[in-house]
RNA sequence: GGGGUGUUAGCUCAGCUGGGAGAGCAUCUGCCUUACAAGCAGGGGGUCAUAGGUUCGAGCCCUAUACGCCCCACCA
């Protein structure tokens, strides 16, 4: 048998253990008739970056799921697959042409799109490279990326369909753009960020010179953007203010411009704010164009693509609309119409891609009708069909989807899934239709061209839990055995991008909500609690930290210690005690192989027919066997941090710090068949904390098991049950008394600063003939592990001699410290513990003395009381026995 | 403005359906004990934000208050 390395050094044995998985396909699955599907769909990374600590909290996340419920006899699929990211990939390309010296226009549209295909050919190996390394262990024989053949064909379905049942329309509609990316983006994209700017306050004279408003022959107006008045058709007061109630339908007279704008009454205007007066420029204020469409208020737009004003005619045209704000507030202030100025903070939409201020402008744009769509999703989430962990996200699922405007789809950008529209420039009419075009299906002219848009990227992605597993074809045997989905695992920043956005689609395209549940997890956080980002150069890279402690080390850091839904902070100390938990079980594992020279056999089926009799035996085995219990139930509920916290306690208090310390007298000293029967239990032990583990720490688990257990794949294996056989309720007592004892001795060496070498021969009293056995069973134990000497019963104690007496609720330890007895101080502790018991049986006392306790609480914790009383009646006695002797 | 959420040990956070407060890190003490110093043994440290309420019993449920964070909407 190999020798293990003293420490556990994971970069030696990941990259070779994911291989042997890879090797053995012992990621696929397929339709399998005999066993029950589950299924979890990764969520896309996009092509343009590298894996962060959140793709690192989300693979670790699933890929615990996955493999747990792959060990626990379900054909588990984990379909991974990359998202095209239409906007940001396009930016990048477009930023590695430019530093090529290249220009997207002269490379026209295929030309581009070559270098974008490359670039995802690039980005996508780099990220899937990436997955590995964390130990995902996704069917990569199913690879699928948003724009390959299928996804596309599901994407034209999808469009083809919703614009046949009317639930997809071209409309002219404000929108917002984004001046740099030059494309519009949906309301989702769209970031708040509060800015400092100014609100500059614009008198507004009336046509008519003899109309007055407190005395003034002008009204003011108030903007954050001026240069937006060459757009202004109309100035509006709210119908219900009294104070303007005269002059509605009069006319002002707009400055610069000299156009006649009508003063408009609409309930829109809140009177509160500012003079009450809001100038409308339908085309670049959302607000303002509704408006404008109840008053048929004449649209203007002033700004083109790059937000440049156009205004032919005029000195502004052409400018950038920031110097032209510089310059007509000048020519406001020169000319005498400017009241005031004063600093303003607001918050302006930006781009979440690339940080610009959107600009709302008008435009010829594809929508989704939302409504019909939202509805039975809504139902989806109220009947319980979907359900969320934790549940207080179906709140913010549910108000967004209550409150959910026409969604945006086209953008003008080239990478992505061109709209399969074709217009006819004979007939004028529209061709949608999700196979190849070459005709007007209308008037069958060929002279056709395709809509130059292609579609927001979300829109493929919604569609993303089924057209990975063949649909549109609902035939495909991927699609009726593993759809719909059972988890989906993701971020709650992305609920409104994506997850609503499968639900409904899911269930309109296939009738069938595409997930059962959605787990979502938080946001992983720097130290100080700021998220990662690039401009902040705070971000970890989670290759980084693999390097250094091993990606077993970084899943556990990732997945204990943090709520379901919370945001959590990053500390690389806690990568770092997740290593150290992961050096403990190889050195346990090292320490059974160092013991184990005859290389016994094992097989761990012929666990039962061994005679388990030792009671520390039959202890860690009833332990190991309340774990799994408690694990698994755990992990159904979603409780993964809990549970991996469980099993390292398990294996590093239980397994490690008593068990194998017990142990050492038998294998050390014991006879032959003692040491073969320990190393069995010990192999039994590590071989099911292994399989236990296995779904949260791969790596290691993997390697230790190939080491002590042959050749099987640790991957492949059954997940451990709880079998009744090995609950030992007796013994399990037993020996935690025991262990309570060990310690407490320990307790007093250490606060009495006992040398080491100095080991006593303590006495014991008990009462109870059970705890007498233990105490007898275990003295080996306590010999050792609190270095005593001898351990012998006696009926009492002489009172002449001076010791420390240790008082349990069955029994008292004498330890003879002579010389180290501090008589004064022992007595002090004796009342001291006195008084503690005294306190605890008047609590007790009082509970049970409660009428209305004893009535009204369960007999269960009655009973509990009871017992407590009686054990610490039996204390005090003990310690005033004890307080009488000194 | 609407919704959500947090306030627990020095720090970061757990605490499942209400039944005697936990972890990691940090800190202190003693140990290089032949699996592990990435370790062992032991210790200190919390009126669970505040005030009420429900209950036999509240960190947990309800109400209010204070401070904080997040999301949505967005006021010109």
């Amino acid at each position: 048998m190999e020798k293990l390395e003293k420490n556990y050094s994971p970069a030696d044995i990941e990259d070779r253990i994911y291989k042997k998985w890879m090797d053995a396909d012992s990621f696929v699955a397929n339709p399998n008739p005999n066993k029950k599907p589950y299924t979890i769909i990764m969520p896309p990374p996009n092509i343009t970056g590298k894996l962060h600590m959140g793709h690192a909290l989300d693979i670790s996340l699933q890929d615990s799921l996955i493999r747990y419920k792959r060990m626990k006899g379900f054909e588990a699929l984990w379909q991974p697959g990359t998202d095209h990211a239409a906007i940001s990939t396009e930016v990048k390309v477009v930023e590695k042409l430019r530093a090529e010296g290249k220009d997207k226009h002269s490379l026209g549209r295929e030309g581009f799109m070559k270098e974008a295909w490359a670039w995802k050919e690039k980005y996508e190996s780099n990220i899937i490279e990436q997955q590995k390394k964390m130990g995902a262990s996704c069917d990569w024989s199913k690879l699928r990326f948003t724009m390959d053949e299928g996804c596309s064909h599901a994407v034209l379905k999808t469009f083809k369909e919703l614009f046949d049942k009317g639930l997809i329309y071209k409309g002219k509609k404000i929108i917002n753009w984004c001046p740099v990316c030059h494309t519009t983006i949906s309301d989702a994209e769209v970031n708040y960020e509060e800015q400092e700017g100014a609100l500059y306050h614009i008198k507004y004279y009336f046509e008519d010179k003899n109309t007055k408003i407190n005395e003034n022959n002008y009204i003011v107006v108030a903007t954050t953007r001026p240069e937006t008045m060459l757009g202004d058709t109309a100035v509006a007061v709210n119908p219900d203010d009294e104070r303007y109630k005269d002059i509605v339908g009069s006319y002002l007279i707009l400055p610069l411009v000299g156009r006649k704008l009508e003063i408009i009454a609409d309930k829109y205007v809140d009177m509160e704010f500012g003079t009450g007066f809001v100038k409308m420029t339908p085309c670049h204020d959302p607000n303002d164009f509704e408006v404008g469409l109840r008053h048929n208020l004449e649209q203007i737009q002033i700004l083109d693509d790059d937000a440049r004003i156009t205004f032919k005619g005029s000195k502004y045209d052409g400018m950038d609309r920031i110097a032209c704000r510089k310059a007509i507030v000048e020519d406001l202030k020169s000319q005498g119409y400017i009241e005031k100025i004063e600093p303003y903070k607001h918050n302006v939409g930006t781009h979440d891609r690339c940080g610009t201020n959107i600009e709302p402008m008008i435009k010829d744009q594809w929508f989704v009708k939302m409504e019909p769509l939202a509805k039975p999703a809504i139902e989806a989430l109220k009947s319980g069909e979907l359900k969320f962990i934790p549940a207080n996200f179906a709140n913010t699922y549910l108000h967004w989807l209550e409150n959910i405007k026409d969604w945006c789809i086209s953008r003008q950008i080239w990478w992505g899934h061109r709209i399969p529209v074709f217009y006819c420039r004979d007939c004028g009419k529209m061709t949608v239709s999700d196979n190849k075009v070459t005709e007007c299906e209308h008037c069958k002219s060929k002279n056709i061209y395709q809509d130059e848009d292609t579609l927001d990227t979300w829109f493929s992605s919604a569609l993303w839990p089924f057209s990975t597993l063949g649909w549109p074809n609902t035939n495909d045997e991927k699609f009726k055995y593993f759809y719909p989905t059972d988890v989906l695992v993701t971020g709650y920043d992305i609920i409104f991008f994506w997850v609503i956005r499968m639900v409904f689609s899911g269930i309109e395209q296939t009738g069938k909500c595409p997930f059962d549940e959605v787990l979502i997890h938080g946001i992983v956080r720097d130290e100080l609690g700021r998220k990662m980002s690039k401009s902040l150069g705070n971000g970890i890279d989670p290759l980084d930290i693999i390097k250094g402690y091993g990606a077993d080390a970084l899943r556990i850091a990732l997945l204990t210690g943090n709520a379901p839904g919370n945001d959590m902070r990053f500390y690389e100390s806690r990568v770092a005690s997740g290593r150290n938990f992961l050096n403990k079980i190889w050195n346990a594992t090292r320490f059974i192989l160092m013991n184990d020279s005859k290389e016994l056999s094992f097989d761990e089926n012929n666990i039962e027919s061994i005679n388990i009799d030792r009671l520390e035996d039959r202890w860690i085995i009833s332990k190991l066997n309340n774990t799994i219990s408690e694990v698994t139930n755990n992990i159904e509920k979603y409780e993964l941090g809990i549970a991996l916290e469980k099993i390292q306690k398990f294996v590093w208090e239980e397994f490690c710090d008593w068990y194998i310390e017990f142990k050492k007298g038998i294998l050390y000293n014991g006879t032959d068949e003692e040491k073969d029967k320990a190393i069995y239990v010990l192999k039994f032990v590590l071989c099911t904390s292994l399989k236990l583990l296995h779904p949260f720490c791969p790596f290691i688990t993997e390697e230790i098991y190939g080491k002590v257990f042959g050749d099987k794949l640790l991957i492949k294996e059954k997940f451990p049950e709880y079998n009744s056989k090995f609950c030992f309720d007796i013994e399990e007592n037993s020996l935690e008394y025991v262990k309570n004892v060990i310690s407490t001795i320990r307790n007093q060496r250490s606060e009495l600063n006992v040398p080491k070498d100095k080991k006593p021969d303590i006495v014991f009293t008990t009462s109870d003939e059970k705890i007498r056995k233990a105490y007898e069973l275990c003295s080996e134990f306590i010999k050792s592990l609190a270095l005593v000497k001898d351990i012998s019963y006696v009926k009492d104690v002489e009172s002449t001699n001076k010791y420390i007496s240790l008082t349990f609720d069955k029994s008292n330890v004498y330890i003879p410290f002579e010389e180290l007895v501090d008589t004064a101080k022992e007595k002090l502790r004796i009342e001291n513990e006195l008084k503690r018991v005294e306190s605890e049986i008047a609590r007790a006392k009082g509970m049970l003395a409660n009428e209305k306790f004893v009535s009204k609480a369960p007999q269960q914790k009655i009973d509990e009381e009871k017992d407590k009383l009686n054990k610490y009646e039996q204390m005090l006695v003990d310690l005033k026995i004890s307080l009488e002797k000194l």
